[in-house]
DNA sequence: CCAAAAGTGTTTAAAATACACCCATGC
DNA sequence: GCATGGGTGTATTTTAAACACTTTTGG
């Protein structure tokens, strides 16, 4: 099917294969060379930045319409994902946004699902970055990683639902473990407090960074340390998933 | 208008006034008698009970919504309501709720944007119990208090979504203030403390649960003292709105 | 005057924070 | 052998929890 084909469709039909005037909104955190991350999509035409997203299928739960979209942008499954906020202001001009781009497409229609107002929920995701082949969705012309503190201008309300998913992730990381799928499968431990002073932008101490840590179980160490570095190695750690799995839904509670 | 004619109308025209496929249900909360107590609505014929619910007008935020759903039922205003969740099970048929509703009303449709699937955002309101008038909607036959640990057969997915509203409102209780809606102007020390005893279902200790309200800086206490009570007289406070507005934002931080 | 409820401490335990010392490795 | 980063331990401060005594009031 030919691109403007595709996109007609979409804007025609739609709405018999979604629910209407909902989309959802995912924030995909990775963590590569000691910062943080955000995939952001470049809108066609528009060369404004947007958050992954989409839409929920007639008969999808929510939770697998936020991980369909993340699976579709980035190739990963099987992460944990989360609704966070509801972003509901009557002015987000979606309607605005999607007639400009049928313009830019050359795509002429009065009528479309897509012209009604929509709220949209807001998912957050960490991912391993080193396992992420981003690939734009139809409406957009690239896919990329940007850095947390150098994030481009953005459609719509997206700038403003990023800042309330990275404040939302720094609350969490006081009761939620974090690192599982940001962190390669072995790692040292000062690796993992760079990790976390990378989302709460502050530096720890080392020693009770480690005492906490180590204290909710979550962790195994490995008897191998890593090779190769000058001065003394550190030890590689696992997670202890089934520990972990525990403690994301319950809670660990700990301050950092 | 009929009341027949009033649901056909609603049935047939909703969507042009209504978001399509998103609803809003709200929890109140109520304190009467050391008793925690939830608002419901009975449903007309089918007898089970529901939360009090609606749905976005086209140009309106979310929030707004569900305080304009509270005022409607309660007659109460100017609440703080917060969403909490949103609740988007497949399976959650309120196709057949509503189709059999319209049997029952005797309105025969084949076609409805109320057929849609509907995903569902939780609100919860703290009110205060003396003031509000409950008034039922036109889908239903009543609206009472329930004591929280005696609550009746509900719709649809309602005593989860309950259920899920009672733990962020526990879970709430150690970040935000809580009370000012919940209690008359004026209130002594161990009305505050059976409140919280109240939605935390546990006791707590006397002393060290006024030290911690206190340090909060939330309360003002005044040099009034109950009159007419057997044994030592416990002063009145109230809240200081302004710190107490501060800390609904910024949380407060203690544990209970 | 006494029982019951409320006000105001203090003592004790736990947890967070700050800080000090030793160890291993590559240059 | 020394500078650098990492492992481990301890003192100090802060905060939470447990507990005791005094005050007031109606009956």
């Amino acid at each position: 099917m030919s691109f403007e084909k595709e996109i007609k469709e979409h804007f025609t039909k739609g709405h018999e294969k979604f629910l209407r005037s909902v989309s959802v909104d995912c924030i995909i955190f990775g963590f590569h060379e000691a910062e943080l991350k955000v995939l952001l999509l470049q809108a066609k035409y528009a060369g404004l930045w947007a958050l992954p997203g989409g839409f929920i299928l007639k008969d999808e739960h929510m939770d697998d319409a936020a991980k369909r979209i993340l699976q579709e942008r980035t190739g990963v499954n099987d992460i944990y994902m989360q609704q966070f906020h509801v972003f509901s202001q009557p002015d987000r001009s979606t309607k605005k946004v999607n007639k400009q781009f049928l313009k830019n497409v050359g795509v002429d229609l009065e009528e479309s699902w897509m012209f009604d107002r929509f709220i949209t929920v807001g998912y957050t995701a960490l991912v391993d970055f080193t396992k992420v082949q981003p690939v734009p969705d139809s409406f957009s012309a690239a896919c990329n990683w940007f850095n947390i503190n150098s994030i481009p201008e953005m459609i719509l309300d997206h700038a403003n639902i990023l800042e309330k998913a990275l404040a939302n992730l720094q609350m969490q990381l006081n009761y939620h473990p974090v690192g599982y799928n940001l962190l390669p499968e072995k790692f040292t431990m000062p690796e993992l407090q760079k990790l976390y002073e990378t989302i709460l932008d502050k530096t720890l101490d080392r020693r009770n960074f480690q005492r906490k840590i180590v204290s909710t179980g979550i962790l195994k160490r490995l008897d191998e340390t890593k090779k190769g570095v000058a001065h003394k190695a550190p030890y590689y750690y696992k997670f202890d998933l089934r520990k972990y799995q525990k403690a994301l839904k319950s809670g660990m509670g700990f301050e950092l």
